[in-house]
Parts: structure tokens; sequence; C-alpha cells
DNA sequence: TTGAAAGCGGTACCAG
DNA sequence: CTGGTACCGCTTTCAA
């Protein structure tokens, strides 16, 4: 293994001139440089992590965890996890794979033995139990989603209450005055979840405001599930002329039911998606849909961590206005 | 931050006696081991992993390369993924996340700088191109695939011939005689992934085998991919009695449009599908399918990897022999 | 502009 | 059975 020391021997310079070189940290003669540089390349020298996190406190590692749920949407938690992986090579880190399933004890263990220098916490709930925990860490955290209580700690996310305002008056607009709100897995309500409140919050809120007439289900993602919420919505009140659905794992099945049903999108019924923009193109009929900016959501989340490495920073709520894209799925109620 | 020199402090001993108790690789009296692990108790002391790894040539960091691409089949690299995380705990490792992105260079930068001790690699292709640096970086790798040329790498997957053997063969005993394959989206095929060559060649072979006539393309995951594999396929050929899908997105949409040609499964026609049983499971029809073990494989891989960490062993292939569930979507064809 | 050397917090060898 | 101490490889302060 070459060193340091081995760079700094065939530069004729000292272990710390060669250090200096590599940091920047130091304003070192171009002739110095150019030597020590040259000799880097020709032994091939990668500073070893390890000495340089033990010297510095500094792992270059970001501990991220990741809800590996299956009522979860998995592609979206794909699309943030690629992103943030992207990000945070992009200021030199790394990702540390954490799961919900070591609680606030693997926390605990990745700050306190400094095995990473940051943590953003993804899956988070309303009643977010792991709080305490994070907040007595002294370290830099992000959440991504909103908990009641954030007690001082960064979060970043969609802003649903207003997604869900957002979906129910384009309806509102086009002259909908019953709709069906699809939600969610019931799992993911149990779990308190923070997203599937707050949109549930707007949406209602919207619906009052406007005057309109809603019902919302929670919503298993499987044919079955789709047919029994039909069942609940479509059936149970044959005025409804629109859908709007906050669980991307239902749109196959939904569409699918709802075209067996003899039913035209958009013409018998009107459906809003909340999902990433390219899942709402994917489908059968070009989805109108409120866009989850999964990426954005993701590079963001690691900037700001960044910044509360780079130094103490503010704590703020960051919550991204909801962008709603008219496609194929909506239209004016029949008469 | 408390050091293990505040342990042997508050304990009375020295320091190397607490790194002893902590490693259990010398023996120590009763009486000195309960001391020692009371004030290590009292002073909440978690040793520095960075120290810990700078002394010991040990991170307990194995680097995983994750395929973030979305023609993969994204909830089956979750499933991956979370029983990597899972197994790699219980061996007291924990998982960086690289992506394919970086290549090559990522590899070595992940073990030339000793950020980690291993490498599980997943998305591999038949000609992989990181096969030479993988060799070269005489370091625990595993891969999840198999190339053509393995060079001497450890490899564990699915036994895919075997598996596209037994599809046919499943079809081939039920009578059927004209049948489809329904594969991979072309980019898979164009990336030349090791398992997708792999599996249709047990199924050409197969079905030569069995005297059956096929029809293999490629498809693409969404409602109008499956419309186009369906005209190549059923429309071309309507003497066609059964489907095998080797592509876990496909499978709600081509149920959808199945039915959506007033065809019947499995009556008008048999599928069987290729995913994961709890996928299978969850379709409007439950589904004949040929098991994708990415728990098990998961598992595996990181088993695999210890086992290489412990001490050389053995380059070897795991291939895991398939096993064909049926359930509703396969029957007799009719006369 | 550069060098020497004291850490960072453990591990493990050499003694006793 | 236990202690002392020389590293592990890099960063950074103190001196020149």
């Amino acid at each position: 293994m070459v060193t340091i020391t081995d760079v700094a021997r065939a530069a004729g310079v000292s272990p710390s001139t060669v250090s200096y070189v590599l940091s920047g940290k130091r304003t070192i003669s171009l002739e110095t440089r150019r030597r020590v540089q040259q000799s880097i390349r020709r032994l091939g020298y990668q500073p070893n992590a390890r000495a340089r996190a033990l010297a510095s406190s500094r792992t270059h590692v970001i501990a991220l965890v990741v809800p590996f749920r299956v009522d979860l949407n998995v592609p979206v938690v794909m699309q943030f996890v690629a992103a943030m992986v992207g990000a945070a090579r992009a200021y030199d880190h790394d990702l540390l794979l954490l799961t919900k399933d070591e609680g606030s004890a693997g926390l605990r263990r990745v700050i306190g033995s400094a095995i990473a220098d940051a943590l953003i916490v993804m899956d988070v709930e309303a009643a977010e139990p792991r709080i305490p925990v994070l907040a007595s860490l002294r370290r830099p955290v992000v959440l991504v989603g909103v908990p009641d209580q954030p007690q001082g700690l960064t979060c970043v996310d969609l802003d649903f209450v207003a997604a869900g305002a957002a979906t129910v008056n384009h309806l509102a607009d086009l002259g909908h005055r019953r709709i069906a709100l699809l939600g969610p897995s019931p799992a993911v309500y149990e779990r308190g979840t923070s997203y599937a409140g707050r949109f549930l919050r707007g949406f209602t809120e919207a619906v009052a405001a406007r005057g309109l007439h809603a019902v919302s289900h929670p919503c298993v993602p499987s044919y079955d599930g789709v047919r029994v919420s039909l069942h609940q919505t479509l059936d149970a009140d044959p005025s409804i002329t629109a859908i709007v659905t906050h669980n991307e794992a239902v749109l196959g099945p939904l569409l699918s039911e709802v075209r067996h049903r003899g039913l035209d999108v958009p013409r018998d019924i009107s459906v809003v998606a909340v999902c990433p923009d390219d899942m709402a193109k994917a489908q059968s009929v070009a989805l109108t849909s409120l866009a989850i900016p999964a990426a954005e959501l993701g590079r963001l989340a690691v900037d700001m961590t960044m910044r509360q490495l780079d130094g103490p920073a503010p704590a703020e709520i960051r919550l991204l206005s909801p962008r709603l894209t008219q496609r194929h799925s909506t239209a004016r109620p029949r008469p």
C-alpha cells in the first residue's frame, strides 16, 4: 500500500507538504506541487480514508435510513435514493444504508461510533418516535417528511397540504362536484406516515372550501383492493365523476378495473394521480398528475445536510410547492 | 467523546485490557471484566469505528453496487438490497451504496482508499467490463449474476438456464405446443444483462427438446409495449396457448390487456411469470410463477462475502435451482 | 514556503 | 492475567 510518506519520500518533501498539496490549505510553490503531484500519479497513491477520517474527524459518509417496506411505493423510494447518491457523490461523500428496522439504536450506533457524519431519514411519521434521539445526537440531520413536532430538526418535503388542495381545485375548476379519494394502503395510515395525513387534510379542506362532496378511503394496492375501493365509492355513489389517487401502486389496477367496468377515462370519469411524472405518462392513459419531485427532494436533502456539515445552519422546514400537470385523464364531467 | 482511555481509567485498568474485554481475544478475569463492562455502560462508551478501522485494517463496511435503472425491475432490486442490509448487519457490517454510474473508477476508489473491505456487484452483464478491475483489487468480491467470463470471481444467482427450461417444461407437461415468451425490455438485452440471455437460452433449448414451437420478443414495460408484444405474438399466431413473461413490470399491463381482449386466464391462455412469489400472488389472477428468490440470493451474497473476508475462499459459482409454483394462471389448453 | 512532530482512538505485540 | 507502547496513515499546529 502506498502511503503519504512514500509519496513524500519520492518527491523529496515531507508528508505534511504532500498533505497540503492535496488539501490546498497552504500555498505550495508551483515547483514543489508539480513534483508531489507527479509522485502521486506515478505511485498511484490514494489517501487512506480511515486515517483521514481519524485525523480530521470527518468520515465523508452520510447515513441514509431507507424504508424497505412493500406497502410504500418502491419506485419512488428508489428515485429518492438514486438522487441522493448522486448528490452526495458530487460533494465527495458516500451514503451508508440503514434500515428502519434498527430503529433509534441504529441512529445512535452510526453517530456514536463515528461511522457517519450526518443522517438523512426517510419515511417519517407524524408522531415520529425517533425525534428525541435524533435531536440528542447533535449532528446534522435532515428528515424527508414533516413530523407534527419537528423539534428544531430540519425537514424537506413536498407541500402535501397544498398538494391535496391542488388536486381538488383542478377538478372543481373543471366542474366536478362529487369526487373520491383513493389513499395509500391502510398500513400507511396506521403507521401515521406523515404525508398521508397532510395530503388528506389539504384535500378535505379544499373540498369544504369549494363546496364539493367527497369520500375517501385507504386502498390496498392490488386488484382486489381496488375493486373494494371502487365498490365503496363509485358503486355507493354513482354520481361521482372524478377520482384522486394518492397511491402510485394502484394506478395500473385502477385504470384496468375502470376500463373493465366499461368506463372511459376521462369521458365517464376523471382521474388525478399523485405520482412522479414519468409514472403518470407510462399508464394506459397519460394521467393528469400532481408531481412527486423525488429527484429534486433527494438532491435538496443532501444539499441541506451538507450545509449543516459546513457549519451551524438554522433549522428549517422546506416545503416544495406542488405542480399539477393536466394530461389526458381529466375533463369536464358530462352534463 | 468517551475514549477507551477514559474507560480504562474509570475501571482502573489499561486501555489494552479494555480492548481485550471488548474483542474477547484474551482471557480476562471475571472480576476485571465486570469492572470494565460496568465502566463502559456507565460512561456510555462506544468504540470509535474510524480508529478501530485504522488500527485493524477492517472497516466493517461492504460496498454494494446497486443498479438504479428504471428498466430494471425496481421492487426486485429493493428486495435484494433489503435482504443484504439485514444479512450484513447480522455480521456486524454496514453497506455502502454505490451506483453503476461511477463505473470501475468507483470500485477502485472505495477499495483503494479503504472505505470498504469488500464489494458486492449487482446488475452484472454477460460481457462484464468491470471484471478486470474487480479481479485486480485483490479483495473479496461477489457478483450477483454470472458473466460469461467470471475470471475466478465468485458469483451467485438463480440458475436462469434451468429456469427457462422449467417454464417450458411446465407448459409442455400441460399439453401446450405453441408458446410465446415476453422478455425483459429491449434495453436489458442491449446492455447484455447476464440473466436475460441465460433464461432465453434455457427456454429455447427446452422448446427444441420438447419439440414445441415458440416465439420470443423483448417487451417494453408499459401498456403500449404490451400491446405491441401481443400483436407480435397472439395476433401473429392465434394458435399460441401460453405466454411466459420474464419481466415483472409487464404483469399488470399484460393481464389487463389480455382481459381487455376478452380472453380468460387460464381458460383461453395460460401465463407463467418469472417473478418473486409475493408479486405473483398480488396479481388479478394468482400466477403460476417461477420464483426469483431475491431475499435468499441477497443473504447468500453477503454470506459468501463474509466467508471471503474470513480468509481465502475458493472462487465459486453458486446457482440456485429454480422453483416453479403452479397457481391459477396455467391449465391444459382447450382441445 | 516548508518541515517536525504531536495527536486522532484504537489494536496487538512484547514483557512481566 | 495484565500493562506498556509502538504502530495504523493522515491532519494540523508550531517552528524555522
